[in-house]
RNA sequence: GGUCGAUUAACUCAGUUGGUUCAGAGUGCCUGCCUUACAAGCAGGUGGUCGCUGGUUCGAGUCCAGCAUCGACCA
């Protein structure tokens, strides 16, 4: 213990730093190799390399904070796993801007000088996050910080690509994929962002060959028209039967292109004609399989039109060459008509260009067989999912999963591992041995990477101690965003390579919205620097702030007076330590254990029933992953029981004059005060440990590696805490008299009770706590008393209480007043009475309902029929 | 169009298995207090037909159906 005095409010500058290094230093962080313990594994959900802290972050990581710290005291051998991904995309765009503002150009410096100024890049200013979340408290193991690009998890990623093309489930395909023309790469569909927009609807007459007729096809993409092979009709439609198997002459081009059934065609959209470009739609891709149709793509991948459009399109952007062919086609008399149309877009996810279908080679996995595994996982219960509903999301993608396009024709990433030479294709972890052969140069989608996680964190495929002891990991603390991403991705990865599940609970956070509902983003700039707020409020604020709002699951609305009711319960916490510390004696008083039970006073045992209460609630919280519900139990039991209750009884005992009656209060206090401690740690480290360092015993270690407080069903007492609720309810009613007649705060009054003697001898014994906390002076208490004149009253538990309060009463509020508890009480037995009054809730509703009814109408009626008496007594 | 959420006090949200103070918390607002832990505080108070309409039930904020509004995801 020390001398030290708690300052009058808390200042989190000053001790956050100086705990995470303390921690730190002492290893506090690091799983125990040596112990046999239950493990305890969570892995981070790795930020981009390029990223910094955003309120998403500080909600996420603050939830695997809260549970691993849990874990932690709970003696768990814990491991949670920090790192960051390599972001190809997004990293690579970062990099060849700062390239271009140097006027170097990517190109022409070529993918080794490229990826130098990557990695110099990233050394620099990847990984600020890291710190950032050090900042927050989070209690990651740092010697194990993964990078997916480190040496080891890169062979992770070929091994598997490898693995999974000599099972045959990867192969490289011709298909329409997801083009960004911006990025120059190819995406998977998932990185595709569909958003609404007003577009229009173009009506085109296709000239049928052999005849003065016309066809009309609708598009919203006019440019595609140069690389129509066909025009399809629905085979079930009478209109165009006849048509089949002739030709129409495309405009423009003039070349004669087939009319043919299919019954993808929707017969209601548009004319019921489809113009098919199976270079450049996946739809019209496979209706060209089907139909063995030409396939003609028009477009250079930036977008423009190439050799294949005629010349005076060549060149040409897609949307200028759009407004190009629209005119000529109008020019002609083949524009029919133009409606408005609203269309789902696709934008890339990371440049935001609009995405092209495109025909184009790329690698692919097999999803079918992988997704089959995982979603039997799910479904017989060996993931959970919290909230649960999100397993619906789950096997709906997976049910309709089709492949996965993983090359990216980028250079920052993993390259795939596959050589050629002539028509050879090898693939391997190391390169071929002979000469001549050229490596494919895409790189893998970062996901391919990601998907590893669970297990390549653990450094596998070698047979390390650390995947033997912490595969699979417990938790998983992620955003719904990413479920098909990544969560479903993990699952497949762990099960294929790793025959087990990679964790066995998800839990999914909300989203933090601003307070108007928006998404948090970087480009509306409605996200607070979470930084900012950590310097202004402290970080344990952050936390429990941020906790307190957060149910499982629910986006949040975030404003700053969340931060401010979580800095103001950080001061009452610290003062709450303080008042504790200034009434101990030099020093620690014995501990709970070493007290004579029959010493506890029975505010003492009141609140220890109520404390253990609450440790008991606060499991079953945790057990359902109920964050919020945890902190607020404690959040309530500090504010509500114990500061507001407790250390008010307690001053009494403090400033009184029986010193073996103070040390037991002091004991009693710096329990429940240390238990709270313990209670609140996971949510807020800094605080707690500083405060611990105050009344933590020799023998005690620091607060990060404490015990986390069993309940003890002993202490919880319902009589003692009805007895102790009696007594708040009279010092309430009293307090509410008091300032409803205007009575000064420090004035001391008497009172009379009327009542049953075993109520009121309760007062009695309590008359200290009265006096303190009421101002009552005198208590003189009777079953007959007669009411005093002039006197106030109120009542409590079928006993009336009269405060005489002569000269000061003002009639007309109390009269006020009464009547006002009369119209309430009335309410209440109106309602009771039409219950009893139900003769089926009298004869169907259970013995133990219907006599809690009637005792609560006998108690409305006596109550009733006292305050009337009263006002009575006052007209 | 399909799926899943949300709708409770002026605001932001809790509310488990239908039944005990279940109609709550924080913020705001009103009144009074710098009461020797805390004004980032204390005491007291004002706020609500629990989106709408039906149904099940002795009993519905809670279960079911439909509708409305908002949102997310998917097509």
């Amino acid at each position: 213990m020390s001398n030290r005095e708690l300052a009058k409010i808390y200042n989190p500058s000053e001790v956050e730093d100086k705990w995470y290094s303390t921690w730190e230093k002492s290893s506090a962080f690091e799983p125990d190799m040596t112990s046999d313990a239950e493990t305890f594994t969570i892995m981070i959900p790795p930020p981009n390399v390029t990223g910094i802290l955003t309120m998403g972050h500080v909600l996420n990581n603050t939830i695997q904070d809260v549970l691993v710290r849990r874990a932690r005291m709970l003696g768990k051998n814990t491991l949670w796993l920090p790192g960051t991904d390599h972001a190809s995309i997004a990293t690579e765009a970062k990099v060849t801007k700062m390239l271009k503002e140097k006027k170097i150009s990517k190109r022409e410096i070529g993918r080794d000088e490229f990826l130098k100024h990557a990695w110099e890049w990233k050394n620099q200013y990847g990984g600020i996050i890291i710190k950032q979340l050090k900042k927050l408290g989070c209690s990651c193991e740092w010697n194990r910080e993964k990078f997916t690009m480190d040496e080891k998890y890169s062979r992770a990623v070929l091994e598997t690509f490898v693995k999974l093309y000599n099972d045959g489930l990867i192969y490289r395909g011709e298909r329409i994929i997801n083009w960004d023309p911006v990025g120059l790469t190819a995406v998977s569909d998932e990185e595709v962002i569909y958003q609404e927009s007003q577009g229009n609807l173009w009506y085109f007459k296709y000239p049928i060959k052999d005849s003065d007729e016309f066809l009309t096809v609708a598009t919203t993409r006019p440019e595609t028209m140069l690389g129509d092979t066909g025009v399809a009709i629905n085979p079930d439609d009478e209109r165009y039967q006849h048509l089949v198997g002739k030709s129409v002459i495309l405009p423009i081009t003039n070349r004669e292109i087939p009319i043919f059934a299919d019954s993808y065609v929707d017969k209601e959209f548009g004319t019921g004609c489809v113009k098919v470009t199976p270079a450049h739609d996946p739809n019209d891709f496979e209706m060209g399989e089907r139909n063995n149709l030409d396939i003609i793509n028009i477009m250079h991948p930036n977008a423009t039109l190439n050799d294949n459009a005629p010349k005076k399109y060549r060149g040409m952007d897609r949307y200028e060459a759009r407004k190009t062919i629209i005119e000529d086609l109008d020019s002609l008399g083949l524009l029919e008509k133009i409606e408005d149309y609203t269309n789902n877009v696709g934008h890339s996810e990371r440049t935001n260009a609009v995405v092209e279908p495109y025909l184009s080679k790329q690698w692919f996995v097999k999803m079918k067989p992988l997704a089959d595994v995982a979603l039997k996982v799910v479904a017989d219960g060996q993931i959970k999912f919290h909230p649960e509903r999100w397993t619906k999301t789950y096997n709906h993608w997976l049910e309709n999963i089709r492949d996965w396009c993983i090359s990216r024709q980028l250079w920052w990433g993993h390259r795939i591992p596959v050589w050629y030479k002539g028509d050879e294709i090898y693939c391997g972890i190391e390169p071929p041995k002979d000469d001549g052969w050229e490596q494919d140069s895409d790189v893998l989608d970062t996901w391919f990477s990601s998907w590893l996680w669970p297990f390549a964190t653990l450094d596998w495929p070698e047979d390390t101690e650390d995947l033997r002891k912490f595969y699979p990991s417990n938790d998983l603390v992620t955003g719904p965003d990413i479920i098909f991403f990544w969560v479903a991705r993990m699952i497949m990865a762990g099960m294929y390579f790793k025959k087990d599940i990679p964790f066995h609970n998800v839990y999914f956070t909300g989203i933090i919205r601003d307070s108007q509902g928006l998404k948090m983003s970087k480009s509306l700039g409605n996200s607070p620097d979470p930084l900012d707020l950590i310097e202004k409020y402290g970080a344990d604020a952050i936390r429990v702030g941020l906790m307190l709002i957060a149910p499982q699951g629910i986006d949040i609305l975030f404003t700053e007076d969340k931060i401010e009711q979580g800095r103001n319960f950080m001061n009452k916490l610290w003062n709450s330590a303080r008042f504790v510390l200034m009434n101990l004696d030099d020093k620690l008083p014995p501990s709970l254990a070493e007290i004579d039970k029959s010493k506890l006073d029975q505010t003492d045992k009141w609140i220890l029933s109520k404390l253990n209460r609450t440790i008991e609630n606060v499991e079953i919280a945790y057990s359902r992953y109920r964050i919020n519900e945890a902190i607020k139990l404690v959040y309530d039991f500090t504010w509500g029981d114990f500061c507001d209750w407790y250390i008010e009884f307690a001053k009494s005992r403090f400033y009184g004059n029986n010193p073996d009656d103070k040390i037991v209060a002091q004991s009693v206090s710096v329990f429940v005060l240390k238990t709270i401690l313990e209670l609140l740690h996971p949510f807020t480290p800094f605080i707690t440990e500083e405060i611990w360092s105050f009344f933590k015993m020799d023998d005690e270690s620091m607060m990060i590696s404490t015990n986390w407080p069993k309940p003890d069903s002993q202490f919880i007492n319902d009589a003692v805490e009805d007895e102790l609720q009696t007594v708040m309810d009279v010092v309430s009613a009293i307090r509410n008299v008091r300032t409803n007649l205007n009575v000064s705060p420090g004035k001391k009054a008497s009172l009379f009770v009327r009542g049953d003697g075993k109520l009121t001898t309760i007062l009695k014994n309590h008359n200290d706590y009265l006096d303190r906390l009421a101002k009552v002076e005198r208590l003189t208490v009777g079953e007959k008393l007669e009411k005093p004149e002039h006197s106030a009253t109120a009542v409590v538990r079928k006993m009336e209480l009269f405060i005489p309060l002569e000269g000061l009463i003002d009639f007309d509020k109390e009269i006020e007043r009464l009547q006002k508890q009369i119209e309430d009480t009335e309410g209440r037995l109106n309602a009771v009475n039409r219950k009893l009054g139900n003769e089926n809730f009298v004869s169907r509703a259970p013995d133990n309902v219907v006599e809690n009814e009637r005792r609560k109408q006998s108690n409305y009626q006596e109550n009733l029929k006292k305050l009337q008496e009263n006002l009575k007594s006052l007209m």
